[in-house]
DNA sequence: GCCAACGTTGGC
DNA sequence: GCCAACGTTGGC
């Protein structure tokens, strides 16, 4: 079992979206980069634990836990002219775009990206080195524990 | 809104 | 296949 941080846009979807969605489950729909996509496609498999972060806001950080519920599938976004992740592109075909299904466990307090550099133990966390732009990263299972000790 | 970082694009 | 230009990300 692997674990995760998938970044989110709380303007786009935050973890009350979420805890609002039927089933609680949301399509991580958007994704355009390759190495976030592989992570998905080759090292998702359903019930990795997830950190649910809240990014490009007002109070970054993580929000809340979550698990993939569902393997990697095909982006709809990907295939509607009308989306804003449209990719003239991809074909139903071969598509280029996959995408997991995410459910919340549980919203948290936040813990806000200033607290999560404050602790050595996290000094590594991909999310935290600076420049990083990648939306899914892969987590240590000693810096998830660590993180669930401390919600 | 600024700007550093970095992935992607496209001319050669 | 190189690499400069460009666009996007994301914290501040």
């Amino acid at each position: 079992m692997r674990y995760w941080l998938m970044k989110s846009e709380p303007s786009d979807v935050g973890i009350d979206d979420l805890a609002a969605m039927p089933g609680q489950t949301v399509a991580w729909y958007g994704v355009r980069n390759y190495q976030a996509r592989n992570f998905m496609r080759d090292q998702m498999r359903v019930g990795d634990p997830v950190l649910f972060y809240h990014s490009s806001c007002a109070e970054p950080g993580i929000a809340g836990l979550a698990e993939v519920s569902r393997l990697a599938y095909p982006d709809e976004t990907q295939f509607d002219p009308a989306d804003k992740y449209f990719d003239p592109k991809a074909t139903r075909e071969s598509p280029r775009w996959l995408n997991v299904d995410v459910r919340l466990v549980k919203k948290t307090r936040l813990m806000g990206i200033k607290e999560l550099r404050s602790h050595p133990e996290l000094a590594h966390m991909r999310v935290l080195q600076r420049g990083n732009r990648l939306s899914i990263t892969p987590v240590d299972p000693a810096e998830y524990a660590f993180i669930l000790s401390r919600l």
